[in-house]
DNA sequence: GGGCAAGCGGAAAGACTTCCTCCACTTTCG
DNA sequence: CGAAAGTGGAGGAAGTCTTTCCGCTTGCCC
């Protein structure tokens, strides 16, 4: 799960601490683009990485730079859980959905098309690459869990990429980050089995079971503060 | 599906221009909260209303008091849309469908969390009791379909709360309102029956399937503009 | 159908937020 | 150890959003 961007910006190798806070910065980045928006200031990007602004603007020199490197990061890193799910997993079914918590995970799908909305040029080739790299190895997981049979045949591409936004974007709200994590699990589990009870007994989900009540303590209809 | 709130603001009622305008910003101001957040202009939403800046204040004295009152409407539309879904459908478990699909509808649960973190009194007696009839409504439903054995047993309140939240937020992206809507009803669908291929062949699920392509031409994914 | 209270829109002052550069100081590494 | 590379944060510029004020319009009651 490294995903790593190559430490050069495009000749010369950077520093080794200047190495670091770009990758700081770019984490920071993806889960404050995530909670924020697209529009999020950029000096709370650079708190959240413990960096200077001015650190910031050296490395990326505006906006968008910041957030093409981002999605490019994501594409990246999409590839490469799709990879791994289809090698771990051999039933193809389970291959897909392994990939899906995985996705949830790095929250590609949350920050990846609220950023892409924003930027101009999207026709350079590097980031076309790894796009297309990325939608080829889901698109395999897809077609292969179709071949199985296992998956509903009228599920495509967009509903498997859709479904993963819808759960990967942080519910509005007080909760905890981990919270709507175990949320976003429990609730993939839910997509994938169906509201319908199981007529040969139902498969266990996991994670926080809430109540109305519970709800109310911790979550997004909480009396804040 | 009136959901009308009262037509005074305490005292004297409204002329019938002034209410018309009222009933205009409201809806307007729930579809931009949606759409922008709990931060977006208020210029916008007196725009979107077909009215001036200064007509919005003179109704909602500031920000709090509309979102207030954008939060009551949709405690109360909810509540009808509950009462209604089990008045109009005998069987349980499709009830509390029916109920999701129209939570869809009215835009509920896309505005409601993403406001209430943003109000601090949320201790008022009006607001408190519209959103503990409309909690026990569908408190009702569930527990309906639960005892009917058609819904999966673990599966809570905050599970089919939370979900409809998913569900309703618009995806990211340049796609139209149309388009999302009927997206979000597809999935769900696919919620509902689950990613799995059923044995006894498929429930099909309507709406649109879109492959790769398509949803790059149209979707949250495409190169804008 | 006339009078007037109620309602209206939009301009603009002012408050607040965010951007982004500049420079004196610190750190890495050959 | 010294030079090149990197750093943080202050602060002016630019932009956004809020909120009020006032001359004009509209619905309503007699």
């Amino acid at each position: 799960m490294t995903g790593d961007i190559p430490a050069v910006d495009g000749d010369r190798p950077l520093r080794a601490d200047a190495r670091r806070n770009r990758d700081q910065i770019l984490g920071a980045a993806r889960d404050v683009f995530v909670e924020h928006g697209a529009n999020a200031p950029l000096e709370l990007i650079a708190k959240r990485a413990g960096t200077g602004i001015a650190t910031l603007y050296r490395r990326f020199p505006d906006r968008a730079a910041l957030m093409r490197a981002v999605v490019l990061q994501a594409w990246r890193r999409t590839e490469e859980i799709a990879t791994s799910a289809a090698d771990e997993e051999p039933d193809p079914f389970r291959a897909l959905i392994h990939y899906m918590h995985s996705a949830l995970d790095i929250r590609v799908a949350a920050v990846v098309p609220a950023l892409l909305a924003e930027i101009a040029e999207l026709d350079d080739v590097e980031m076309q690459t790894a796009r297309g790299r990325a939608a080829q190895r889901v698109q395999a997981l897809i077609d292969g869990a179709h071949r199985s049979g296992a998956l509903r045949p009228d599920v495509t591409f967009a509903d498997i990429g859709l479904l993963v936004v819808r759960l990967s974007r942080p519910l509005p709200g007080s909760m905890s980050r981990e919270l709507n994590d175990e949320l976003a699990h429990r609730h993939l589990q839910l997509l994938v089995h169906g509201l319908r009870a199981e007529p040969d007994g139902d498969v266990k989900i996991q994670g926080p079971a809430l109540s109305l009540e519970e709800l109310n303590r911790s979550g997004p209809l909480a009396p804040p503060r």
